[in-house]
DNA sequence: TAATTTTTATGAACACTGTTCATTATCTTT
DNA sequence: AAAGATAATGAACAGTGTTCATAAAAATTA
């Protein structure tokens, strides 16, 4: 009775090579040029046969954000080895950035786009990757407050503070709202206005 | 001669049909729902009329991002009678979160899409009431940072960095992330979010 | 091995989208 | 009323997500 489970696999093993295909089309051709059309042409079977292993296009889409948290967290890897919750909050702010302007529209499905949120609401699955990312974020606010010598701040709303700055800061610059405040390299204005965030937030700690 | 006259008139009467046109379906439907052919037929034309009028639909995207302008700089005519610019600029903050709670497909047109933007470059035309807005707030802070014990901070940036919590903030709330941080009316958690955003930077005034 | 059943793949269609262009209808001028 | 200019349109093109009856392949049974 090897057959069933070698199905199963196979069944597995073409869900990986749509997700695959989704990938390759999303990082090459971006969020418009990602079709069902386009993942069939690229696997080499017919557009019918993607909804055999995926129901939607909005069930890839959340497959796909799922593997950019999963990158995401490879950014974050030297953040966890900096003992000073402090410094560790920037250095998360700055893979943060680093991961959004390496991966534009990865970063957009991940935290802009209604898609695979739209999925979430269809099957009441939880919201894994993103929760823990924050959920980290607030444990590491939480010790920062309670090092430092404003105890009345809140880690979860320090924690949305930052994550909305770095956020919004992001998606000016990748909509290409910041050539309204200063043309030519928005990197330089990034990380500038990053730092200030920062300062303004550590600076009332002591 | 008046026939000219007359011709040019009802030209602009009929842009200023599709425009209306565009809106309402903008604010009753959302983005996805605003299509050319949905245009044509609230005007009661043909989708290829509409050619006639505007060379794109990014064109009539452009125009429906200026009134949206227009219609933020109502929510901020209050603002413009306070003199203290500290509070001014957290008036501004507020009537901005209001505007985009009101009309959340308007703002995401307005700070969000890349399409009125894709028509600018066409047209190299001027970014005006973005600009425009975004430079009264510049000059509000420097009006702050004057008036504040921190004369080192950079008006542009802390105005950027103003923009972009507000900006991320808002963001965040309309796909829905928010429910990361807590389940339920988000709008509680914005405004304490917000409040937050101002203290952390209005703290290190004294 | 042959026939039958189950699983998997697909072609064609539907209802959309933005956009173009030759043709038709309307209005203005002669 | 005829000629010329302007305005409006129907039909088509290439694209989108999605569905479903049909066809092909594989697995099971006789």
């Amino acid at each position: 009775m090897g057959v069933a489970q070698r199905k199963e696999r196979e069944k597995l093993e073409l869900r990986d090579l749509i997700l695959e295909a989704s990938k390759s089309i999303l990082l090459k051709s971006g969020k418009e040029g990602l079709s069902i059309r386009k993942i069939a042409a690229e696997i080499e079977y017919s557009p019918a046969t993607i909804y055999l292993y995926y129901t939607d296009k909005d069930a890839i889409l959340h497959d796909l954000m799922e593997r950019g948290f999963e990158q995401l967290g490879h950014y974050m890897v030297p953040c966890w080895s900096e003992s000073d919750p402090g410094k560790r909050i920037l250095m998360i702010g700055q893979a943060y950035v680093k991961f959004a302007l390496d991966h534009k529209d990865w970063y957009d499905l991940m935290f802009n786009s209604a898609s695979p949120m739209k999925h979430l609401e269809k099957c009441k699955e939880d919201w894994d990757a993103g929760v823990q990312m924050f959920d980290t974020l607030v444990e590491t606010c939480r010790l920062y407050v309670e090092t430092s010598h404003r105890k009345h701040l809140k880690p979860e709303i320090l924690a949305l503070q930052l994550w909305a700055s770095v956020h919004g800061l992001v998606n000016l610059a990748q909509t290409e709202r910041l050539d309204i405040v200063r043309s030519g390299d928005s990197s330089e204005l990034i990380f500038e206005t990053l730092e200030s965030i920062y300062l303004s937030i550590f600076l009332g700690a002591e």
